[in-house]
DNA sequence: CGAAGACTTGATTCTAGTCAACTCCCGTGG
DNA sequence: CCACGGGAGTTGACTAGAATCAAGTCTTCG
């Protein structure tokens, strides 16, 4: 059954970026930079101008979860209360807008802002289910097939990057790096990607990924 | 290290439930019986009065996901654009609050309301992230752990009734029934918990399950 | 060119899944 | 009230899939 998802949809809306712009500040991270941490208070608001960013969240012993992967247009910094329940970092040199939450809040009257901001955190909800979905009840292969379907999808041209390496794919999935690396290949084998270096693939049987991701 | 997360705390706060209350309708639902389905308009909005629901999510080849639990003062439906993503199925007999978004819109201007809404939609995204963390990370002695954990800390009681069948808590915590069952066990073995029948037990040591929570 | 880090591959282990039998409830009807 | 039956839950033996451990190889960059 398809439903009517598009995961490639960016998450601010034209009334958020608007607002953003005229209040926001520009600002750079470099790889692997944090943006903001785990518990930390929820201050600002940042939409991905350049780059991407994880957010990622430590279980005491050093286990690792990826929360999400956020490109050019994504609005960063929903996902919580008060307090960041997850830490962010940018995954490539990039460019930021960040804007105070309290400057958002002074157009609290303006409608459009915050219905915006609602549908903002709703499609953020959404993503997150498909992935719960992904994670309690895909196998390795399957989640590495509807992860690199997930990329393609949002970046139609023939050769898609990968702008995160192995450990990050496999804290966003739930394997190891050798899993994934082995599920790559596996992929490979059955002709349905296509690798040319190990940050760059191309979809070579549509209709198999399809399949496999389920 | 710790967050301030509330899971016992209800999804809806007095001003929806206030505005429910004045445009909503009360009904009754059997065990089992469905409240809204996947990939259906998402017309309604619901309140948890009595009982239990669940959500669930079904891959094409019958493997299935709860999405989650609502018990009482839960807002239901919220998971949701204009189609389900989930559908919703009375764990037990319940009474559901039942109103139309549509109805809810025309108070549109209650700044009150699309706040609280807004507020509601958060805290669904926080538990569904909570809820990622758990199956992207956890062993299964741990996910069992955490859920019982959970559930003890929303019902304060000694005894601490659980609304829903092995299966239901496999498929949320993307387990078979086995499993659970020998964690469960495990955990009895281990003083941790106590049983009283399937469906009702008793913590013994706090300070245990929430280590083996993580 | 050399070194460090990222990625892949192989061998082995271990966790959770599968399949099958068994037990315990719980409700129903004699 | 008890016997029976069926569904839900548990347990055991075995298997499969992913994790772990340990080399390797490929990249990238100074």
């Amino acid at each position: 059954m398809t439903l009517a998802y598009a995961p490639d949809a960016p998450l601010a809306t034209p009334a958020i970026a608007q607002v953003m712009e005229r209040l926001g500040l520009r600002m750079n991270f470099a790889k692997d930079e944090e943006i903001f941490c785990q518990d930390e208070e929820a201050d600002l608001l940042y939409i991905v101008v350049t780059g991407a960013v994880r957010t990622t969240r430590l279980l005491s012993d050093g286990r690792r979860q990826v929360g999400s992967f956020y490109y050019p247009g994504d609005l960063v910094g929903l996902e919580t209360g008060d307090l960041h329940r997850f830490s962010a970092e940018a995954l490539c040199d990039c460019t930021l807008l960040v804007v105070k939450r309290s400057a958002v809040k002074t157009f609290a009257g303006d409608e459009d802002l915050d219905r915006a901001l609602w549908q903002a955190t709703r499609r953020e909800l959404e993503r997150t289910q498909e992935h719960l979905l992904v994670l309690g009840r895909k196998t390795a292969c399957e989640k590495v097939a509807s992860f690199l379907m997930d990329l393609a999808q949002r970046d139609r041209s023939e050769q898609v990057a990968l702008p995160m390496g192995r450990q990050d794919m496999a804290d966003y999935l739930g394997l190891t790096i050798e899993t994934v690396s082995r599920m790559l290949t596996q992929l490979q084998g059955a002709s349905v990607v296509e690798f040319d270096g190990c940050r760059r693939f191309r979809v070579t049987r549509w209709d198999a990924l399809e399949r496999l991701a389920e």
